[in-house]
DNA sequence: CTGTGAACTCAGGGTTTTCCCGTCTTTCTC
DNA sequence: GAGAAAGACGGGAAAACCCTGAGTTCACAG
């Protein structure tokens, strides 16, 4: 048997209990590979990443909370060493793109095989970059294009806690909610969501909603 | 030349100016055919079917402050004598079947030749059903699996009424516009708002927007 | 033809949230 | 070390929300 000091800790981070599952049972079974850890949302994996320091964090793009997106920035200008290889149902290329900015070392889908993912994982721990090949195209497209503007310009003009704030808004939380959530006062909520509201040119959460969903920081269906 | 008496006389109704402008000529090029009307939502739909009485009423499913399908409902009985032709993006079985039911006549896709909509108006002014070829499929398929639980139950147990206001919060407005919008007091709106979220089971616009968006009730692209 | 219920309308009155100002601190930059 | 950007808060008026009760119309069953 390989030595316990040599496996390969992973943290899970995804929305669907079943697909933390069955990615985990599949993770167990390699020899080296441990799962120390699971989130059911972007906040709990910042702080899971960041009390258990894996190796690498296996994360899905959408999900509650705080999106996989802003997960990454997070953890990888806060824990250096983890490596962040993302798993996502989209191969849209603003997901991809903003994901690799947001640091991530890998990208690849679900419905890929998960010898891809595990190839995906040795890639990344030896500093490359692994991308699944279904959206390597859609990333040299993006390339090519030199899309710079993905997202829209609005989207961009929002700061990190912003978007923070954006994402609970758009998944029915309240202002009261919002701010016991992030620990602060209702009163900093409502002074995001002005701002917020003030750059996107909008004055209702039903626009803010549409936005967010366009913008992929939430889901239509939850 | 033919007779002014004997022209076909359309109202169209489109949110974007450009499609009115362009079926506008398209159909201004033929002979016997004559717009009398334009609406860019389906409240003002409905006000001109019921002041015009034109013979056609070439409606788009998806239009601010009231959809094409309730306006379809209230048009089909309201003004006796106008036929509905649904013109739509959308070849979602749900949309073709609530449209129809609503009274439309025809249903026929954006991307269809220019010919189908002169077949289709042709059609319907006989007392005929036209179905566009590429959502035919959708209904046969419907219709076999008798799929009568299109939509949820949830959305099934909203009243006209509450549908209206609903798609008019997903789209954004306040309860005192809606108010003035529908010309009763901001009270009324209240009192449909909660039976809103109570029959949907939520308690927030973000929730009620994506509920709406779902359901076709409004867009996301606004 | 009365009865019942669903849909729509509205009010009172208390609670909560939002909105529109301004202030303060920290951090980063030029 | 002045200034901009980001984040966090506060006060007070306005708007929205919540809960309860109630009147109207209209269709439809009995």
């Amino acid at each position: 048997m390989v030595s316990v000091l040599k496996n390969i800790r992973i943290v899970l981070a995804d929305d669907h209990q079943i697909v933390r599952d069955g990615v985990r049972a599949l993770i167990e079974a390699l020899e080296g590979y441990e799962v120390v850890g699971e989130a059911g949302d972007g906040r709990t994996a910042v702080s899971l990443a960041r009390e258990l320091k894996p190796d690498v964090l296996v994360m899905d793009v959408g999900m509650p909370d705080l999106n996989g997106i802003e997960a990454a920035k997070q953890v990888t200008d806060e824990v250096p060493g983890v490596k962040v290889v993302a798993l996502s149902m989209q191969s849209d290329g603003r997901y991809v793109r903003r994901m690799f900015q947001a640091g991530a070392s890998g990208y690849l889908l679900k419905d890929s095989a998960f010898e891809e993912l595990r190839t995906a994982i040795e890639m990344v721990l030896q500093g490359k970059t692994y991308v699944s090949p279904a959206v390597g195209q859609v990333v040299v497209g993006d390339y090519v294009r030199d899309d710079r503007s993905e997202g829209s310009e609005k989207f961009q003009s929002l700061t990190p806690r912003e978007r923070e704030v954006l994402q609970l808004m758009a998944e029915g939380r309240s202002t009261k909610e919002i701010a016991s959530d992030l620990f602060v006062s209702v009163k900093t909520i409502e002074t995001h969501r002005q701002h917020i509201m003030q750059k996107l040119g909008t004055n209702s959460i039903a626009d803010l909603t549409k936005f967010a969903i366009r913008e992929g920081l939430t889901q239509l269906d939850d």
